[in-house]
RNA sequence: GGGCGUUUAGCUCAGUUGGGAGAGCGCCAGCUCGACAAGCUGGAGGUCACUGGUUCGAGCCCAGUAACGCCCA
């Protein structure tokens, strides 16, 4: 170390991640270490995708974790020597995106219409050039080691390839198919969405009860709907097939008030015979229920509510109306005419859009849906077998029982951004042709006049083929050979079925491999209040303006060590923990670095206490690796942090201060020594700050980033070390608490002997007891330590302090003769165990007899 | 309606196969001790939601109750 880094070390007295982590960011990508060779195999190497963050967005704590989480394991594997990509991309998130810039159109007083389809895409596109990086810049803030040079983004010209190819099989083979079906239709963003785009929510309705009067008789016939606005749909009047009440109806016909239309009274198992009057009104074009009703029963579908949410000419002389409107005067036209027996105040589940926010619509629409059930059959099957295992354990349940009641799903989006649904229909035959690549004429009639679909695929038929299309799928590349299958995936729950399981199956289908070995779900980290974070909410907190006030290390460490099986509130302490341990780090290496003698750095033990610092290092890395390895972060964040504050801060450094001071080449080499792997060990975790301390390093030859990854050496484990360092630890704290109880100034110098046991040199120093002691009598006893009179001790104090000691000794010799007094004890537990009791017991008592 | 999860110190959370309740933060008292006040030393603080059961012994196992949360329909 040169003079002037000397100097910047010793004036560094807290650790500054500001201008440190952009520099040391900077060398990493200048370093290459994030762009492997595409070399080796998917068993050798060791290789993520990165859940695609919507192009639109802006990182999140969600993020924030999940890229924390990735990037641990993905430099633990990096550094233990495995060719290790990490691929990061976007996705175009088709309806996010053309509502940003539809956004722009409005203010600038235009609108995507007005500009025409391919104005508008292009106008995307240069959305996308100038913002749409802007989250792949907020990762590397994070630290996160993707591979930059890599980057993809799923409208990319070979993504948009794997996604065509995959298309056209799947329709080859039949599974996707359009059809005239009820769909959720989104008023808010006037297209269609899946049924996992939508959200139930409880809302406070009316339910209305409405006479339908019988064909040919003064009968009427009661039904209750939340909907009266779209009776003038209905197609017929349903009942229990059980329900004797209406058994002689079935058959018959009743009439549609204000419409006059003849319904037909059919029996269906579907109704609830308990639920109001047991007769339903069955509205085939308005209701997914009545929808599959009708389809059973061959019924006519009318639609009386259009694609803008407004009535239509079907309606009547409601048409234009909007449906609340609607609502309203149907109504009122009911009660005018003596048709409305009741209104009620209903609270029931509605669905309403994920993704404008705006109650759906269910409406018979013509559009492209993907049969699921033959592609998830093998994705059940590796699930089951736990070819792919997914944990958190309860994740795969709820994996399983989606993927066995899967449905169809609905692909198509009536959007303009996005991949253009590769069909096209022919003017002259009326044929449907499906091509990878715009066909010139129809393959049938030879026609020209070739039309291609409006609609575009849902985004999330792009991101399903995320793991392979990322390496270059359908292509034979390189990349694809040497890191498919990746190696493990973590994600947020909520994206279990969007994403998680349509990656198995068409992984399955289509390289043929799954995508991933191993699912982490991790937890959702909720507001400090408990809420759920939302920008909506005002409750979001800004992981980047986290990473501005405590460093990227911070929040990493503070996010994995916060994180669990389970949902946990933002916790600001965990975060500042993390900050505490970066200083920590940075100072402890400042101590050694400064003041170690200049020796080849290794272990070399030479009293009891370097020998329990090497074992209980070495019991660090395994037990920190392991627990990395089995995604158990929060642990391994907690042990890191543990063994740097308490082994080697609060006891080691103390200890062999002295020796380090004195030029020590033992206890240099071996601080040295143990500092390597410290840093090593904890890179994983906190990239930045052992990256730059790393750098004044005597043993660097290179970046700590590639640097071998501490691996376990047995040798240095010693049991014994262990037990006796950490007798003598506990000794010392209990002479330190005796000497504060009983009121013994601070920098006193207390005389004492040892009866029969020899503690370690540095109990006495740092509990400042000399045990060389002469003279005067004892006047307390700590453990095997007799404390001699002396000016210094307050008599009464110590009497004070010694009265305590004895209670609480009482209190433990009665609980334990307590225990032993019960036959049952004694009787079964197991031996070991009573044996542990007794010579507590023993202990308690002895120290007892030696107050007394 | 079905399923899952949670309830432990003032706060946020850990508690492995049943064998004397832990951490971080906060609180109280003390400390400019040649790395660090983002620090050091010591301390206080818990009817483990509730009821019952199994067991020599239950935070942990079983049954039930309550509150909160999530997913699916």
């Amino acid at each position: 170390m040169n003079a002037e880094r000397r100097q910047a070390l010793e004036a560094t007295t807290r650790w500054d991640p500001g201008e440190v982590e952009a520099r040391v960011f900077a060398e990493w990508i200048e370093g290459g270490y994030f762009h492997p060779a595409a070399e080796g195999t998917p068993e050798e190497n060791f290789s993520v995708a990165i859940p695609p963050p919507n192009v639109t967005g802006a990182l999140h704590m969600g993020h924030a974790l999940n890229g924390s989480i990735q990037d641990t394991l993905v430099r633990l594997n990096r550094m233990r020597g495995r060719n290790t990509l990490w691929i990061l991309g976007t996705d175009h998130a088709g309806i996010a995106t053309q509502a940003v810039v539809e956004k722009e159109l409005r203010k600038e007083g235009t609108s995507r219409q007005e500009l025409g389809r391919e104005a508008f895409v292009e106008r995307v596109w240069a959305w996308k050039e100038e913002y749409g990086s802007r989250i792949v810049e907020q990762y590397k803030r994070l630290g996160a080691s993707c591979d930059y040079e890599r980057e993809r983004f799923t409208l990319d010209e070979g993504y948009v390839r794997a996604v065509y190819r995959v298309f056209k099989v799947l329709y080859d083979k039949g599974y996707i198919y359009r059809d005239n079906y009820m769909v959720n239709w989104d008023p808010g963003t006037r297209s269609a969405i899946s049924d996992l785009e939508v959200e139930n929510r409880e809302v406070e309705d009316a339910l209305y009860s409405i006479d339908y009067p019988l064909e040919g008789s003064d009968r009427v016939l009661t039904v209750a709907t939340v909907r009266p606005e779209t009776m003038l749909a209905d197609t017929a009047v349903a009942v229990s097939p059980g329900d004797e009440r209406y058994a002689d109806l079935v058959g018959s016909f009743c009439l549609l008030p204000l419409v006059g239309r003849r319904l037909p009274i059919i029996a269906d198992d579907h109704v609830d015979p308990a639920f109001g009057t047991g007769a339903l009104k069955i509205t085939p074009g308005h209701d997914v229920n009545d929808f599959e009703i009708g389809r059973r029963h061959g019924l006519e579908e009318i639609t009386v509510i259009g694609e803008d949410g407004r009535m239509n000419a079907e309606a009547g002389e409601y048409a234009g109306m909007s449906v609340a409107e609607a609502q309203a005067a149907v109504v009122a036209a009911l009660r005018a005419e003596g048709r409305l027996r009741g209104e009620e105040a209903y609270a029931h589940s509605v669905p309403f859009s994920h993704r404008s926010g705006e109650r759906i619509e269910p409406l018979i629409s013509l559009q492209w849906f993907c049969r699921m059930d033959e592609l998830a059959r093998p994705a059940i099957e590796v699930v089951e077998g736990d070819e792919v295992s997914i944990t958190p354990d309860q994740w795969k349940r709820v994996y399983l029982d989606w993927m066995r009641e899967i449905r169809p799903w609905c692909v198509s989006r009536q959007l303009w951004w996005g991949h253009r649904i590769p069909v096209w229909y022919c003017a002259d035959c009326e044929g449907e042709i499906v091509a990878e690549v715009a066909p010139e004429r129809c393959p049938a009639c030879g026609g020209t006049g070739l039309r291609q679909e409006e609609d575009v695929l849902d985004t999330w038929f792009s991101s399903a083929l995320w793991p392979f299309a990322t390496l270059g799928w359908p292509d034979e590349t390189p990349e694809l050979a040497a890191f498919y299958p990746t190696s493990f995936l973590t994600t947020a729950r909520e994206i279990l079925f969007l994403w998680v399981a349509r990656m198995v199956m068409m992984g399955l289908e289509f390289p043929g491999a799954i995508p991933f070995r191993d699912v982490h779900v991790h937890s959702v980290i909720q507001a400090r209040d408990g809420r759920r974070m939302s920008k909506s909410l005002g409750t979001g907190i800004d992981p980047l303006q986290e990473i501005d006030v405590h460093g990227a290390d911070a929040l990493r460490f503070g996010l994995l060590a916060m994180s669990s099986t389970q949902d946990v509130r933002y916790s600001d302490a965990k975060v500042e923990q993390g900050r505490n341990l970066a200083n920590k780090l940075w100072n402890a290496s400042r101590l050694i670095l400064l003041n170690a003698a200049e020796v080849e750095p290794g272990p070399r033990p030479v009293r009891v206490e370097d020998r329990w610092l090497l074992s209980r290092l070495e019991g660090t890395i395994a037990s920190v690796s392991a627990k990395l390895e089995s995604y158990d972060f929060a642990h391994a964040a907690q042990e890191a942090y543990s063994f740097v504050f308490r082994d080697l801060c609060d006891w080691y450094l103390e200890i062999v201060k002295p020796r380090l001071y004195d030029g020590e080449e033992e206890a240099s080499a071996t601080l040295l020594y143990a500092l390597e792997r410290v840093l090593g060990l904890l890179h994983p975790l906190m990239p930045f700050v052992t990256e730059e301390i790393w750098s004044y390093h005597p043993a660097r030859n290179g970046h700590l980033v590639v640097h071998p990854f501490p691996a376990g050496d047995e040798a240095l484990r010693d049991e014994g070390a262990e037990e006796d360092v950490e007798e003598g630890i506990e000794l010392t704290q209990r002479l330190r608490a005796w000497r504060d109880l009983a009121g013994v100034p601070v920098g006193a110098m207390l005389a004492a002997v040892t009866e029969g046991f020899e503690p370690p040199e540095f109990v006495g120093r740092l509990s400042r007891f000399a045990f060389d002691g002469v003279g005067s009598d004892p006047v307390a006893s700590v453990g095997p330590v007799r404390v001699l009179a002396s000016a210094e001790l307050d008599a009464e104090a110590v009497a004070g302090r010694l009265r305590k000691r004895r209670q609480e000794l009482e209190a433990e010799v009665e609980r334990a003769g307590r225990k032993l007094g019960n036959e049952g004890f004694v009787a079964k537990a197991p031996a070991e165990v009573v044996e542990e009791e007794r010579a507590k017991l023993e202990r308690y008592r002895r120290e007892l007899d030696e107050l007394a």
